[in-house]
DNA sequence: CCTACCGATCGGTAGG
DNA sequence: CCTACCGATCGGTAGG
């Protein structure tokens, strides 16, 4: 029972604390303002989680691993390099917005990690971005994508992406899939009407 | 003479500040690390400055002032939409790259400007966003852009590129035209080679 | 531009 | 989960 009741109380702390990290960044949110929007007293966070760096690291390195484990299915897949990249992408808007708000946290909060889990962070992040980078590669190889610089296009291609959930609202018109659907749309196929 | 050292003094201190709020975020930057890194006490900065937002609020403003006024320019020239597109954003990542850590700023720190600057901001950056929108609905007009979420594709558009001075490196080998040029190929004209 | 200092607030601990 | 409290640090001012 007691320890039922902690672990929804520290569920409930990360939820809220995302948000506040969400609205008003990591630093400029205190733990006073945590426990009054909870409605305890901010010594009393104290009982549930460790430091207000940990809540950080329990968001950044859940979404991580939700963003990994997605695109390792796709990889798994025997399919043109065009349409693992739509997969790829797809999923990669999935895990966006089922949570924007710990998305946004994970994307623009993570450099006030502490030294190692810092290191861990961007190593986890550059091995996600080579996955993508190779789908470019492979499907250049296969003569379905021109030349280009596969880094920079990857890059470019999930800044577009990532920068959604500042301007993601779930009650928007755009399903996920819809999401995924326009932006690959552009980017593999462009504006310019075929001629 | 007084005026004039004063003045190179606010400069280094604006730059210094640019630097430590790009790196460190807004809120997790305190005016001694700044004084610090420039010599002088905690409290001499207010010598030349009212505040630690005024900084903020001169970086943000002086950066908008300098995408709008590049914008202006293109819009006034005769060309086709997907040549002023071009151009846009050309002109886009010039003055982006022109003073990265400050675009970083611009771009991140934004939402900690008190409330009437915040409503400027804003109100600027969505006026920006709907001069590429009507380029956008103007290339559909035109018949050169194929049917699409203008909107959506401005937003994921800028996204890609406002995203660049995270890892845009000035010693790196790509000009801001050329970055320019790779960013409009691909979402011009897609990654797929035209069959 | 400095010394000296202000009130407020920070993350966190002790002890119950 | 609370009261009581810690040392550190914050943005900023007074007065020279």
């Amino acid at each position: 029972m007691i320890t039922k009741n902690k672990l929804n109380r520290k569920q409930q702390i990360i939820e809220k604390a995302t948000q506040l990290f969400q609205k008003q960044g990591y630093a400029a949110t205190s733990m006073r303002d945590l426990a009054s929007y909870i409605g305890i007293e901010a010594a009393s966070l104290y009982s549930h989680i460790k430091s207000k760096e940990e809540i950080l690291q329990t968001i950044c390195f859940q979404m991580a691993n939700d963003f990994f484990e997605s695109l390792e299915k796709i990889e798994l897949e025997k399919s043109s390099a065009d349409e693992k990249l739509k997969k790829a992408v797809i999923s990669h808007v999935i895990v966006l917005t089922k949570d924007s708000a710990a998305s946004a946290v994970f994307f623009s909060e993570w450099r006030h990690l502490s030294e190692s889990y810092l290191k861990d962070f961007l190593s986890m992040r550059n091995n996600y971005e080579n996955k993508f980078i190779q789908i470019l590669i492979d499907g250049y190889k296969e003569g379905v994508f021109k030349k280009m610089d596969a880094k920079f296009t990857v890059l470019a291609l999930l800044s577009s992406i990532n920068w959604m959930p500042s301007w993601y609202k779930p009650e928007g018109k755009l399903s996920p899939e819809e999401i995924a659907e326009n932006v690959t749309d552009v980017f593999i196929n462009g504006l310019k009407i075929r001629s």
